[in-house]
RNA sequence: GGGCUCUUAGCUCAGCUGGAUAGAGCACCUCCCUUCUAAGGAGGCGGUCAAAGGUUCGAAUCCUUUAGGGCUCACCA
C-alpha cells in the first residue's frame, strides 16, 4: 500500500542531511532537497531515496551514486541496517529501534497528530450549510453539512481555531409562497397540531402554494392569456409579491407570520443537524444582512474600485482580471446577492476580529459567484481577503439522474437517515450481532453504524467531484465503508477487553523482533500527523477516509497473520495488544475528524 | 459562443511537490470459521489512465489541441 508517496516521517528529517553529506563528502556537490518515497512492498526496505533528481548535478550511474550514499549512511547512522540499489531508486532499511521508539512516543501522547492552536495565529471561520427556511433540508444539504463540518474539525485539528457558522436564508419570496399557503389553506396547522416536523410543515405550503400556482396558471390561459402572462398575472403570485413588500416595510401581522413559521423551520433544522451530528458556534440571518453591504458601495465608489452607471446602478469592472463586469447595485439603489456577500465577509470580521480568513462550503455552481466575491473583497483592499476559500463541491446525483423537487425525486435528509439506520438494523439482525443488547443499546447502534454508512461514503469522495448516490452501495457495509471500519475498531476493543482478562506479563518492548506486519501498521500510523496537515491544506476530508481505510486494511492484515493474544513471548504480547489498541486510538481519532463515531462493540 | 471543471477496471472510487510492474471495494471465480468478532482474510479474472501531440532520463500527474459530461456567464438568491 502506497497511498502516500511523499511519506514525511521523522525518518525523512533524519536521513535528509546524513544524505546531503554523504553527496557533500563523496561527489563534493551541495543538494538543496532530497526526494523520499515510501519503499514499495516488493522490495526490502522502509524508505527510498530517488536518485534520479540528483543527476543534474552529480554525474555518474545512478546505481552507484546509490551504493555509495547506501554505504555511506549503513556506516554513520545507527537507525540505518542496510539497503539495497534498484535502479535509481536506494532503498534503505531502518533498525526496529525506530519503530520501538516511536512506539513509546506514541505512548505518551493520546492526541497523536492534533495539533493545539497557537495563540497568535489567525482564526479561521467556516460557513456550511446555509439553507434557504421554505422546504426541509435533502441530500445535497447533507454532503454541505457534513464537508463543512469535517473540514472544521480538521482545520482545528491542523491547529486552527475555527468558528462554524451559516447564513440563513430566511428572506425572500420563496418564504412568503409558504406563508401565503398557509394563511388560505393551513387552517392554524402547527407541528403540534400534525405532528409534523416544522419544517415539513412548511415545506408542505411550499408545495401547496406551487400546486394552486399552476392551476391558476391554466385558469388564465383557459380564459385566453399567453402562458407568460399567466405566469406573471396569477393572482397567488401577486399576492406572495405584495407580501414581500409588506414584510419589507415592517408589516405588523407579515412579519409575526414569518417569525412563527420561520421558528417552526428552525426546530426541525435543529433536529436535523442533531441527528447529523454538525454544530455552529454562531449564525447569521439574511434578513439581518442583506442591507450591509451598500456602506461599502460607497468606499468602493470614493477609491474608484466601482463605478456608477449613468441610470445610478453601480459596477465593478473586473475585465483586467479575466472576468465580466459585475453588478454590485441597482439602478434603484437596492442591494444584490453579491453586494450582501460583501458586507457579510465585513460584519463577520468585525465581530469575531481574530479571524483572519474563511471558509465558505457552497455547490459549484457557484464558483464564479466566489471567484469575483474573494476579488472585489481584494480590491477593496481587506488583508484578510486572500485567506477566503470557497470549498466547492459536485452535485448530489440519483441513478436516475439529478434530484428534482418537481418530480420528487429528491431525497430528504430526514428519510435517509431513518433509512440508514433501518438498513444497519436489518443487517445486523440478520447476521445475528449483538444478541443479548437492550433495544435502547441496539437503537443507538444501529444509528451509529447507519449514520457511519452514509458519512463515509459521502466523505470519502474528492469534494469537487459529482457524486453518484446509490441508495443500495451507500448502505453496503463490506470493503471501503464506514461499518468496515467501526467493525474493525469494535474488533480491536474486544481484543483489549480480553486482554485485560489475562495476566499480561513483562513490559520489555525494546528486546523484541518486530514483525513485518507490525512495522507496517507503524508506518502507516506514523503518517496520520501529515495526513491531517494535508487534509487541512487542501480542504479535503477525503484523504482522511482513505488514511482510515488504508491503516484499517493493514490491521486486519496483521490480525488474521499474526496471533495477538496468542503471541510466545509475553513481551511481544504486550507490545500487540498495545499495537492495536494504538490502532484503535488512530482510527478514533481519525473518524472524528470526519464526524463519525467508533462503537465500542458490534 | 466565453470562462471554470470533470473523464482511471463491467460499476463506485483512490492515486497529494512528475518516479519502480497504475491501486482498492463491489460484481464474478478458488480457498480459509475447533484459533482474539467471517461486516473478515489469502488469491484469481479484469486497464490504450477519454483521444492525439508536446516537455522530460521518466507523464494518469505538467503544457497544447480534440471529443464527451457538468456548472456558469441576470439590475435572481
Amino acid at each position: 500500500m502506497q497511498t502516500y508517496k511523499n511519506v514525511k516521517m521523522n525518518l525523512e528529517n533524519i536521513l535528509s542531511n546524513h544524505v546531503k553529506e554523504a553527496v557533500k563528502s563523496n561527489f563534493n556537490v551541495a543538494l538543496e532537497t532530497v526526494e523520499f518515497q515510501a519503499t514499495r512492498k516488493e522490495f526490502a526496505g522502509d524508505i527510498t531515496v530517488v536518485i534520479f533528481p540528483m543527476l543534474r548535478f552529480v554525474k555518474g550511474n545512478p546505481v552507484q551514486i546509490g551504493e555509495t550514499i547506501g554505504n555511506y549512511l549503513v556506516e554513520k547512522v545507527t537507525d540505518v541496517k542496510a539497503f539495497n540499489v534498484v535502479k535509481g531508486f536506494l532503498n534503505i532499511e531502518i533498525g526496529d529501534f525506530f519503530y520501538l521508539n516511536f512506539f513509546n512516543i506514541y505512548k505518551a501522547n493520546e492526541t497523536f497528530g492534533f495539533v493545539f492552536p497557537k495563540a497568535e495565529e489567525k482564526a479561521i471561520m467556516v460557513e456550511y450549510s446555509s439553507p434557504n427556511t421554505n422546504k426541509p433540508l435533502h441530500l445535497g444539504h447533507v454532503r454541505n453539512n457534513l464537508l463543512g463540518y469535517s473540514v472544521a474539525e480538521i482545520l482545528k485539528a491542523s491547529g486552527k481555531k475555527v468558528y462554524k457558522t451559516q447564513i440563513i436564508n430566511d428572506r425572500g419570496i420563496h418564504i412568503c409562497k409558504s406563508m401565503l399557503a398557509w394563511k388560505h389553506y393551513g387552517k392554524g396547522e402547527t407541528p403540534e397540531s400534525t405532528g409534523l416536523k416544522g419544517d415539513k410543515l412548511v415545506g408542505n405550503y411550499y408545495v401547496k402554494f406551487d400546486q394552486e400556482y399552476k392551476k391558476e396558471i391554466q385558469d388564465l390561459i383557459a380564459k385566453g392569456s399567453t402562458e407568460e402572462q399567466a405566469k406573471k398575472e396569477a393572482p397567488i403570485l401577486l399576492e406572495a409579491q405584495h407580501m414581500l413588500l409588506k414584510w419589507e416595510a415592517g408589516d405588523e401581522e407579515v412579519v409575526s407570520l414569518w417569525k412563527k413559521m420561520n421558528g417552526w423551520v428552525y426546530e426541525g433544522f435543529n433536529e436535523t443537524y442533531i441527528n447529523l451530528g454538525v454544530d455552529f458556534d454562531t449564525l447569521y440571518y439574511e434578513s439581518n444582512t442583506y442591507l450591509l453591504g451598500k456602506e461599502f458601495v460607497v468606499e468602493g465608489l470614493k477609491s474608484g474600485v466601482f463605478i456608477k452607471e449613468a441610470d445610478g446602478s453601480v459596477w465593478c469592472d473586473l475585465t483586467e482580471d479575466g472576468l465580466d463586469k459585475k453588478i454590485v447595485q441597482r439602478a434603484d439603489g437596492t442591494a444584490v446577492y453579491m453586494t450582501q456577500d460583501i458586507g457579510t465577509a465585513i460584519h463577520r470580521i468585525k465581530d469575531f476580529p481574530d479571524v483572519g480568513g474563511m471558509v465558505y462550503t457552497v455547490g459549484n455552481e457557484q464558483d464564479y459567484h466566489f471567484q469575483v466575491l474573494f476579488l472585489i473583497l481584494k480590491k477593496l483592499g481587506f488583508d484578510w481577503a486572500k485567506n477566503l476559500y470557497h470549498l466547492s463541491y459536485g452535485m448530489v446525483d440519483l441513478p436516475s439522474g439529478k434530484m428534482k423537487s418537481r418530480e420528487g425525486t429528491v431525497v430528504d435528509a430526514d428519510d435517509l437517515i431513518a433509512d440508514m439506520s433501518q438498513t444497519a438494523e436489518e443487517i445486523s439482525e440478520e447476521l445475528g450481532k449483538l444478541d443479548g443488547y437492550s433495544v435502547e443499546e441496539k437503537k443507538e447502534l444501529y444509528k451509529t453504524i447507519g449514520l457511519g454508512a452514509l458519512k463515509y461514503y459521502i466523505l470519502k469522495v474528492d469534494p469537487k467531484k459529482r457524486i453518484l448516490f446509490n441508495p443500495k452501495e451507500s448502505i453496503d457495509f463490506q470493503g471501503n465503508t464506514g461499518p468496515f471500519i467501526q467493525y474493525t475498531y469494535a474488533r480491536i476493543q474486544s481484543i483489549l477487553r480480553k486482554s485485560e482478562l489475562q495476566t499480561v506479563i513483562g513490559t520489555d518492548v525494546n528486546g523484541i523482533a518486530l514483525h513485518l506486519k507490525e512495522k507496517e501498521l507503524i508506518k502507516q500510523i506514523q503518517l496520520f500527523p501529515e495526513v491531517v496537515q494535508n487534509a487541512a491544506e487542501n480542504h479535503s476530508p477525503a484523504l482522511i477516509a482513505n488514511y482510515t481505510y488504508d491503516l484499517v486494511k493493514e490491521f486486519n492484515s496483521f490480525y488474521q497473520n499474526v496471533s495477538i493474544l496468542g503471541a510466545d513471548d509475553p513481551n511481544e504480547k504486550v507490545f500487540r495488544i498495545q499495537l492495536s489498541n494504538m490502532v484503535a486510538n488512530t482510527i478514533k481519532n481519525s473518524f472524528s475528524l470526519l464526524g463519525i463515531q467508533v462503537p465500542e462493540r458490534m
